[in-house]
DNA sequence: CTACTATTTTGAATATGTTTCAAAGAACAA
DNA sequence: TTGTTCTTTGAAACATATTCAAAATAGTAG
């Protein structure tokens, strides 16, 4: 999700409503690469829209997935955390800090799937996760 | 996890007791490939052992993930399933019956990881899931 | 076999993240 | 401006997992 109005647009073309909620929800995620959870949003609003509530973060941020504009990422059990930048890629998570990093494709390809195991199995998604101690908690 | 009493010596030799509670985990687990939950654990064992507690479940099952015995698979957000066949491979979600089915690495090979990147992200450990429609659910 | 000690189990309470719900509010088309 | 439909809200409910202190037990030593 890099622009904004393309979001717009995406949700006016499929009769949903443009609130001041999912505007500011919007603004949050614009090219926002820290992979937020439901409360990192929650935190960043709750100042500026003092009467923004969970269900409300919860079921736009479900409408953007839906939308094709946002990824969950469950790299973390337990709490799920939201990526706007939907190109394939892979996450890194530091096990110390809970940082998640994106490893880019450059680094490490996708596993080859086979089109008879994509058969086999019905595969229609797939994610690679990686865990460790981040530079700055490797000391 | 295919041997209980390599399981057992290696409780053992880290001073852990033998309790009938942690035998009767370690049966359910021993050489089971349906990846599961801490409530399947629980619900296999409650009319056995009618006072087993989630506490010990939850507890057992993090001592022999500590052991190596065990690992946690964490395809389903907000529910963690339990896998003892600890050997490298990955694992397929239909996401329509939740069943979880194990993808060995003769289908799908892992994805090589140069040192350079092991060491620019400090990994210790990767794991691949795949989600999509299983055979009986593609119909 | 008995007694002791450290570990383990238990049920209840608590924590955390997410979803549901119905009432009130707001967007937007006519 | 009005009406319809969608959206937001706060509270409650839900699901999973963890913590805690008291009671129970395994394993050891005598």
């Amino acid at each position: 999700m890099d622009n904004k109005e393309r979001v717009v647009e995406k949700l006016k073309s499929r009769g949903l409503k443009i609130t001041p909620q999912r505007l500011a929800i919007i603004e949050v995620l614009e090219g926002n690469r820290s992979h937020p959870s439901a409360e990192d949003v929650y935190k960043r609003l709750i100042e500026r829209y003092p009467t923004i509530s969970y269900a409300t973060i919860y079921k736009t941020l479900e409408t953007l997935c839906e939308l094709g504009e946002l990824m969950e990422v469950n790299i973390e059990p337990h709490k799920k955390r939201y990526d706007p930048f939907t190109e394939p890629h892979h996450h890194f998570l530091c096990v110390r800090c809970g940082k998640i990093d994106d490893i880019p494709l450059e680094e490490v390809p996708m596993p080859p799937v086979p089109d008879e195991v994509r058969d086999k199995y019905g595969i229609v998604g797939m994610c690679v996760y990686f865990y460790g101690l981040c530079p700055g908690c490797k000391n």
